[in-house]
DNA sequence: GAGTGGTCTAGACCACGTA
DNA sequence: ACGTGGTCTAGACCACTCA
């Protein structure tokens, strides 16, 4: 844990606190620095941290500023545990959540799964199906592809929990980041028959490519939910240097 | 435009040139100072950004890898115009992109427009609806609220063009972020008026609150389209400090 | 003009991966 | 053991806002 994300993590606190309310302007930068004893550059950090979580938001001239991000609801950030990032639950209700592995198998991947995965048709890949239960109600259900040569050996007691922490531990190789791609579609078989809804109901679906730090693709994975049970959120902000 | 911008462009620039390709290690971070006369840490700073974008992927003890980003297809950045920003159209296609006013009036909040937007049920905003067309094919239904009170005069020229940017820079107060909420429902009656489609038909709503620097919620709004007409892309990376 | 945040430097030290 | 990127410092200068 660095200086700055300790820091980061002080001042978190104090916002939720409601010790800095919501447009209410926070002590100037200089003066956290006298406070916690570090350098300007430490606590500008500190602060670019809080500003990509959409917590502050900082101008030239006037000052920093507390955002309303109270309002927003559950919000997953980059670096909590890859499957809650993913499936975008808080902590609290995966103990509510249950997986069933539908279908665990390995075959030559399909032209999408080559050209997001980068390998060919030759180059043989896991395919998993799996049903994520909320409350024992059908919530997500998700078809993931991962490249074999990346993954020597995979159990079915890894399918059922993290299969990409389990990876990136494996290889001691962190994830980069991952891509997102979200649009609705008409509930076919498929989804009544696993989503316990009628047909034509909306789905959304997140289509998802994960990233390791060596550049190469990792997961390509599809999440499908009736339109009602669930809702992705993104933040975008404009964090300066 | 600062020096690590600068930089970053032409970092980005070999990139697309393929100078340094996807997998690829780049040079490290002292021959990049040595080459640009700057400081290591204006070096990082430009590297972080392309890592935002998601081009790059730095790992400490064994270097800096491009990411084959170029597979994703169209990313609009922050950063951009707003609009832009909000339809994630490249900027090419806008000339192709064309705006009826369907509905511009002034009314008293609703509930949701109240909470989303810090005001009370007194304090009346504008509401717009706006129809954008893809050469000529409906694409996205908006409803928008804007408080009044941030906004002394709205005019139709310019609900016809972007209004954020019109409010922003009167107020001389940039955009601090925006914050999306993503999900999926069935086509009602507007809808099959407005998209031309049929009833039931899936349709991606995207609800969007934009944020002014002072922390005040400027803007709030919801996109929907047809599902199979658009999708709706986001970028999860993560960077360090 | 006083006070704010943003940039930039030169150098130090550390954590990590690789061989 | 070496080379990599990440952190941190102390201080300088600049751009901006607001009274």
């Amino acid at each position: 844990m660095t200086k700055y994300e300790k820091i980061a993590e002080k001042l978190r606190e104090r916002i939720f606190n409601g010790d800095y309310k919501p447009t209410d302007l926070m002590p100037n930068q200089d003066e956290f620095a006298s406070e916690f004893r570090v350098s300007r550059a430490t606590i500008k950090k500190a602060l670019n941290l809080l500003t990509k979580e959409g917590l502050i938001s900082a101008q030239r001239g006037s000052g920093t500023r507390v955002l309303p991000r109270s309002l927003w609801g559950f919000v997953s950030e980059p670096g909590e545990k890859f499957d809650l990032e993913k499936l975008q639950i808080p902590e609290e209700s995966i103990k509510n959540l249950s997986c069933d592995i539908v279908d665990f198998e390995v075959q030559f991947p399909d032209k999408r799964a080559q050209s997001q995965l980068l390998i060919s048709r030759n180059q043989p890949v896991y395919h998993v199906r799996r049903l994520f239960k909320l409350e024992n109600e059908p919530f997500i259900l998700e078809d993931l592809s991962i490249p074999i040569s990346l993954v020597p050996l995979l159990s079915k007691k890894i399918v059922h929990s993290s299969i990409i922490t389990h990876i990136s531990s494996k290889l001691k190789l962190g994830l980069a980041g991952t891509f997102r791609n979200i649009y609705s579609a008409s509930a076919t078989e498929k989804h009544t028959r696993h989503l316990n809804c009628q047909r034509k109901d909306p789905i959304l679906v997140v289509e998802q490519v994960a990233y390791l730090k060596n550049g190469k693709p990792v997961e390509f994975s599809v999440c499908q939910s009736v339109g009602n049970r669930r809702s992705v959120t993104a933040v975008n902000v404009r964090t300066a240097g």
